[in-house]
DNA sequence: CTTGACTCTGGACCATGGTCCAGGGTGCAT
DNA sequence: ATGCACCCTGGACCATGGTCCAGAGTCAAG
């Protein structure tokens, strides 16, 4: 049983030491055991678990939802995994959505720009100017 | 010269109060000319400029950025325009990236995940658990 | 004249995910 | 025994785009 501190846990999982206390003061890591002196002391669990973070961070879950995660992991509920999957799913398309919707009407805009000259006729200049052309 | 005070203005741009006394207090808004009493007084020109705020908004820039297209704009310099829709594109651009990045390997994840039981073989599970199965 | 709706100010607060700081204690090597 | 790296705490601070509050003044209708 290896036992770290806070410093060899933080850079083993590649995050930064106020990040592990934070994690530990929001509730995603439980309140870390001591040593003698007031120390924080870790184990492998520890470092699972931030990499479980981790990963989950990535596929685009939030630490609010990362904590259900691991409550949900603990229990080997894999419905409710799946579900929270959908769910974070469907907000990714939500805003993969939003964002094709800029990146059209940006795009279209740009298109018919002279992309030079003052005082010119540019229609992203007219889309912010006035509604008729901004829709 | 039709003159609004700051209820009328925000209800015909759609915005709150305190959202045009905040985008004064951040610059976007000059500071209002002031009635005898102190209320501010606004004209046509204001709520031009809150029209064009949204406008912006909704193609994906932030208040910062706009703060720019609004000088942009005023000179009627075409070329920055352009170029400030690029770097907002490109940006776009991105977070779409990203966010498919995310998209497909969640719904990888999810296409071969059992969907319910308790502690069955679950690739989402696996993902978060272990590295090999993650990337 | 009173009532209700509106406005003023400065400042606090929200979520998100950390990051940094001061002032002090600890652990280990030289 | 001294120096340096590490750790502790509580709290402030960052960006973003607002939102809300208290306490006070103002405006218009009845």
């Amino acid at each position: 049983m290896t036992q770290f501190a806070i410093g060899q846990l933080a850079s083993a999982a590649g995050v930064g030491i106020d990040t592990v206390r934070y994690y530990e003061r929001s509730g995603l890591l439980k309140p870390a055991k001591r040593s003698a002196s007031g120390y924080r002391k870790y184990g492998d669990g520890e470092l699972d678990r931030l990499n479980f973070i981790r990963r989950a961070q990535h596929l685009g879950f939030s630490l609010g939802e990362i904590g259900e995660l691991l409550a949900i992991s603990s229990r080997g509920d894999v419905k409710a995994m799946y579900q929270a999957a959908k769910v974070r799913l469907d907000d990714i398309d939500k805003r993969i959505n939003e964002l094709h919707r800029m990146r059209d009407a940006l795009a279209n805009l740009m298109s018919g720009c002279p992309r030079e000259g003052m005082d010119v006729d540019c229609p992203i200049l007219r889309a912010l100017l006035h509604k008729e052309a901004s829709q």
